[in-house]
DNA sequence: CTGGGGACGGGGCCC
DNA sequence: GGGGCCCCGTCCCCA
């Protein structure tokens, strides 16, 4: 491995080390929370990208640029769990742990994409050779060091640092010791694991097994692993198929692959032929422990001997599902989707694909642990199933709690399809007399019901539409129906049923002239305008004719002169909401690097910094002197938009290159440029805020500055109608 | 970079 | 319950 010369060979670095020589540090993207798309997904940093696989989810994390060694990213976002308080449905296969003074302190679990962020996407690395990226434990945070240059269009692929396999190695060791015992004395009820292989025949795909056979397969297994517990086998199907809450969760994690490697060294014919639906997602138990057990190992195992998990990894790359002798995929393969689709909108390539289902897994009533069902995660994703045997001996053990992992080639799990688990089913489909399959739309609308077409067990009666009995709400007296998958509620039960097409891919109505589909008639309608050419909505001031009344109104501004949309920086107003996001961009391409250490505002300006800090987020501080801004008084957002304008102004840039500047100094350049702004637009609009601060720092600076101030604040007038500043 | 037009999606409301 | 109509918002393309 060539590592760079200034970084030398980081596998023997402590995490100090790495916390302490890591030259960049990469943070996550931010958000507005209130933004739709998951935090997952919107967290990656710019200098990344997502890989998405043939079905829209993703399969990795990818470099867009050159990335220097000992970058840091992070740190890892997820829900903190102590092991008392993980949730008894818990999925365990994003889990992490976190260790203080040597004990375990709590689980950081990535599996929900609102709270966890792009790492839980980044795909553990198969060897040293390939391995670019470090796992390690900074306080109580993870993070992932490059520890060599990462080149663009490469992968991101990551194991722990020496240091953290080591403390999982013990703590599995002690934990398997405990279990061991605890096994011997419990009842046979227990999940636990069995250290060894077993070795299975192809299984049946899991669509195409019912629920029941499910349960009486786990039953069965359960009982062979009580009756072998023994013989300390591991029963990989039986362990996989476990991963959902378990009995005991603090026990069901410990898997040890050591003894397994080892086990499967004695015995070179042991072949273990995963159920394909049942391999293990990525973090799934058995890895969460494990690897701390194999990352040292001298002779690395030869590829059989792999947890198959990790055979199943990159196949869908290499094209050679077909090729893997033990499995033959139950569904043919399929081109990408994406190739019958309409272009992506390129800002949200993979979450408006019909194919999408909820992004709010959790609140989907289901009737079990809600498995595989991970929002646009690689849960139940048709990939291929296992890797070809021929695969390139793999120097580490499984993957690390933590790490995720490609799933198999094949439905989601135990024949549960995770979108009928939580879509709605269109009930035209695909029968509907509406429905007219063509290229495109069919393709669309199946693959939103992949999973149900795929596999030849009849199709549930699934939350999401007829079987579904809508939750009701009370709104001010009237009865709203409330979607079950984003919680939106409607005044009209069919209005939610027009509405969950959004969530299903639904769009039963065919152009049949260009094939689009569409979700609502009207917009089919609206749509035939395209083709006819008519215009049917006439200006009546220049008499120019529009296809529809969104765009003659948009139109009519540039008569009215009204420019709703303003730019909270510059003042600068557009007509349309696009025009305003695009020149938005301009502001944000400039470099904030003052930053706040109280909250997240961040400014291009030093004085702007302080300014900030003194006005808004001291100000909300409770042990502040009486004649201190308090946010009860002062609408601090408002002064934050202020400051923000302040910050892009010349006066702020003058400031800065004074030779030296103080507090006072800013106040006063703020106080300026208030002046010159209320100024500028006078007579125009309201200028309450500007008033009303300067008025603020005026009675800062009196003598009587505790009383005047608290005369001189007040409210602020709101925003005037009709103008839309951005926030 | 800004501005204008075209197209489409989501949702509310009424019949 | 479903259809129809309308409005708002958003995005893309192009000058």
């Amino acid at each position: 491995m060539k590592l760079e010369p200034a970084m030398g060979n980081m596998c023997e670095w402590r995490e100090a080390d790495f916390d302490l020589h890591c030259t960049y540090i990469v943070h996550d993207q931010t958000s507005d929370p209130a933004f739709s798309v998951p935090q997952a997904m919107t967290s990656i940093p710019r200098n990344l990208t997502f890989e998405y696989g043939p079905d829209n989810e993703v399969t990795g994390v990818f470099s867009k640029e050159y990335i220097p060694q000992g970058t840091r990213f992070g740190p890892l976002q997820g829900d903190i769990y102590t092991k008392d308080n993980v949730p008894p449905q818990a999925n365990r296969k994003y889990f992490w742990r976190i260790y203080s003074g040597g004990q375990f302190l709590h689980f950081i679990d990535g599996h929900d994409v609102r709270h966890s962020n792009w790492m839980r996407f980044v795909n553990p690395a198969r060897s040293l050779a390939e391995q670019n990226l470090v796992a390690c434990q900074n306080g109580q945070d993870i993070y992932f060091y490059t520890m060599k240059p990462v080149q663009p269009q490469q992968e991101l692929l990551v194991w722990y640092s020496q240091e953290f396999s080591q403390r999982l190695r013990c703590q599995t060791e002690d934990e398997k010791q405990h279990l061991k015992h605890k096994h011997l004395i419990d009842t046979p009820k227990q999940h636990l694991p069995h250290w060894g292989f077993t070795v299975k025949p192809p299984l049946s795909p899991a669509w195409s097994r019912s629920d029941e056979e499910d349960e009486k397969k786990k039953e069965e297994e359960e009982r062979n692993e009580c009756d072998d517990s023994s013989d300390e086998k591991i029963d990989v199907v039986g362990i996989l198929e476990r991963d959902t809450p378990p009995d005991t969760p603090e026990e069901q994690q410990v898997m040890d692959f050591s003894k397994k490697m080892e086990k499967e060294e004695d015995d070179e014919t042991t072949t273990v032929i995963p159920e394909p639906d049942s391999l293990p997602s990525p973090q799934s138990d058995l890895m969460e422990t494990s690897l701390g057990n194999q990352v040292f190992r001298s002779t690395p195992p030869l590829a059989p001997e792999l947890p198959l998990h990790l055979h199943g990894l990159y196949n869908h790359r290499e094209g050679l599902v077909s090729s893997y002798p033990l499995y033959t995929p139950s569904r043919p393969l399929q081109p990408p989707p994406y190739q019958f689709l309409p272009p992506y909108n390129p800002h949200y390539p993979p979450l408006l694909l019909p194919q999408y289902s909820s992004p709010f897994p959790g609140v989907i009533p289901s009737r079990g642990p809600l498995r595989y069902n991970t929002f646009l995660g690689n849960e139940g994703l048709p990939f291929p199933s296992m890797a070809q045997p021929d695969l390139p001996t793999l120097a580490y053990p499984p993957p690390p709690g933590g790490l995720k992992e490609r799933p198999p080639n094949t439905s989601p799990p135990s024949g549960v399809p995770a979108m009928l688990e939580i879509s709605p089913v269109p009930k035209h489909f695909p029968d509907s007399p509406q429905f007219q399959p063509s290229s495109g739309c069919e393709e669309a609308i199946n693959l939103s019901l992949a999973n149900g077409k795929s596999g030849p067990s009849p199709r549930r009666e699934t939350p999401g539409y007829k079987a579904l009995p809508y939750p009701l709400k009370k709104q001010n007296g009237k009865i709203k129906y409330e979607c079950n998958i984003c919680l939106k509620t409607f005044g009209q039960l069919s209005n939610l049923k027009v509405h969950l097409r959004v969530h299903s891919g639904e769009r039963p109505f065919l152009c049949h002239l260009c094939k689009k589909s569409f979700t609502q008639l009207a917009h089919l309608q609206k749509h035939h305008l395209v083709h006819t050419g008519e215009k049917p909505h006439e200006c009546q001031v220049c008499h120019k004719r529009f296809s529809s009344t969104s765009n003659l109104k948009t139109h009519l501004r540039l008569h009215s002169g009204e420019k709703p949309y303003q730019c909270k920086l510059c003042c600068t107003k557009f007509t349309q909401y696009i025009h305003l996001k695009l020149h938005r961009r301009l502001h944000s391409s400039h470099e904030h690097p003052h930053r706040c250490a109280l909250c997240t505002a961040a400014f291009l300006h030093l004085p702007s910094l302080q300014l900030h800090q003194r006005l808004c987020c001291l100000a909300s501080s409770p042990a502040l002197p009486s004649n201190t801004h308090h946010p009860s008084l002062v609408d601090l957002h408002t002064v934050g938009h202020l400051l923000e304008r302040f910050d892009a102004s010349p006066e702020a840039e003058a400031l800065v290159r004074s030779a030296a500047f103080s507090h006072g100094d800013g106040e006063e350049a703020l106080e300026r440029w208030l002046a010159a702004s209320m100024e500028g637009r006078e007579g125009k609009e309201d200028r309450g805020a500007e008033r009303r601060l300067l008025q603020a720092l005026a009675a800062k600076h009196s003598p009587t500055a505790g009383h005047q101030e608290r005369a001189s604040v007040v409210h602020f007038h709101p925003r005037p109608h009709g103008v839309k500043i951005e926030v």
